[in-house]
DNA sequence: ATATAATGTTAGACTAATCTAATAAATTAA
DNA sequence: TTAATTTATTAGATTAGTCTAACATTATAT
């Protein structure tokens, strides 16, 4: 186990790495608001410790052993959300954070109950898939709203964001996962759209809102 | 909010003053395992920060500051513990270990939640007051076992020390709190005790184990 | 009352994690 | 293909928390 500064470290590699397979020290400082130093030397530090692959000027790669231990945090931090939301009666906007400090927790037997308690779930508050104990997870398209058509129906199956703000916005708009929704209308000029809920109700959203939700469309019902 | 390091220190000082009022810093060296250079100056900065109250060659008191600091987090230690025993099913063996780690959490929401769900809890699995959140707890006698006499009976209301080894031991022991006992037998030479359970069944404690158990002696029938 | 033991302090060093300033390499644009 | 820009590295400093070695103070025991 390394320190609470490394699981974030690797944590935020795993994260970035899921779009380009290829994370920039850059980048990673952006991410964890540190200077590009403070990165470089911390890179050095994984990678002597065989979490990461790292040559100068070349990407970030995890290490096999990188993403095991990534995974595991990831686990950590998903398992303790659905905990926080379906045992202790919390709202999915405000477990990301206490998340963020649970995930550390070094306790299999904590992390296990958890699983049992909750019935070994697959899936997130947020939608997002939990590894099991040897770091698989389901496989979910993640097709975002932004990208249907007018008229396209849907199920909503993740949110890309667990920030509070964003998701005070979709409470305030009655959005939650497993909702059905059709495209009403899309504008052209700034990719607002307009759905329709299973309640008839419409909803906008702006194109920066829409990006952020993941569909289903197949008709799943 | 103090770091994890320094939230150590101040409830070992609360710890170490609940019998004496003052602390030393080679008591509290022992308690923390670090040398003592390294508690002088970590008492040096908890001073500037007005948590303790230190001059050298005297003890070491904390200030109301340094009280409130301790109860939080004490609070938070308990209720912890009490949660994994009520709430997530764990023994009471188990969950010292965790609630160290949990007790650094830092939400008001996920402890009010805890708080609640366990209906405002005075105490722990162990029998310990918990602090209500202006860090006011329930006085309670606190006779050790070891002080009864052959013959007098009381109930068990706690135990002085939470680690695993220990608290193992009561189990094979079949002791919990809220036992109804007395005492049949007290050895002088070695001060070990022969209690009888409700159960009828007899246990042998030695000296060692009966003083760290704490009873109530009022016959509450 | 002095020696011995126990306890506490200071000085100086180390590691982890961070920073700024200076420099170097790679990429992109003119 | 040189210049400008972006990106990364190195050097050196800082803070938190720890250590060892040397020294100082206080308590205890002849
Ligand atoms: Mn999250
Ligand atoms: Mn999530
Ligand atoms: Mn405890
Ligand atoms: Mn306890």
């Amino acid at each position: 186990m390394g320190s609470l500064t490394e699981e974030n470290y690797i944590k935020s590699i795993y994260a970035l790495s899921q779009a380009t397979g290829e994370v920039f020290v850059s980048e990673l400082a952006r991410k964890l608001e540190v200077k590009l130093p403070t990165v470089n030397s911390m890179i050095k530090k994984l990678a002597s410790k065989k979490i990461v692959a790292y040559a100068p000027y070349q990407g970030i790669k995890l290490t096999e052993k990188g993403k095991r231990e990534a995974l595991g945090i990831i686990r950590k931090h998903r398992l303790a959300e659905l905990f926080l939301v379906k045992v202790m009666g919390l709202g999915w906007e405000e477990v990301h954070d206490i998340a963020e400090q649970l995930e550390h927790v070094n306790s299999t037997r904590f992390y296990a109950r958890i699983d049992e308690l909750l019935n070994y779930p697959g899936f997130d508050p947020h939608g997002e898939p939990i590894p099991d104990s040897n770091g698989k997870m389901q496989l979910q398209k993640r097709t975002s709203l932004s990208d249907l058509d007018e008229g396209e129906a849907a199920t909503i199956t993740a949110v890309a964001n667990d920030e509070k703000t964003f998701l005070d916005h979709l409470n305030a708009k009655s959005l939650q996962i497993g909702d059905r929704i059709s495209i009403l209308k899309k504008e052209l000029f700034d990719g607002s759209i307009t759905l329709q809920l299973k309640s008839k109700k419409e909803v906008m959203l702006t194109h920066q809102v829409a990006e952020r939700i993941l569909v289903d469309t197949l008709n799943s019902k």
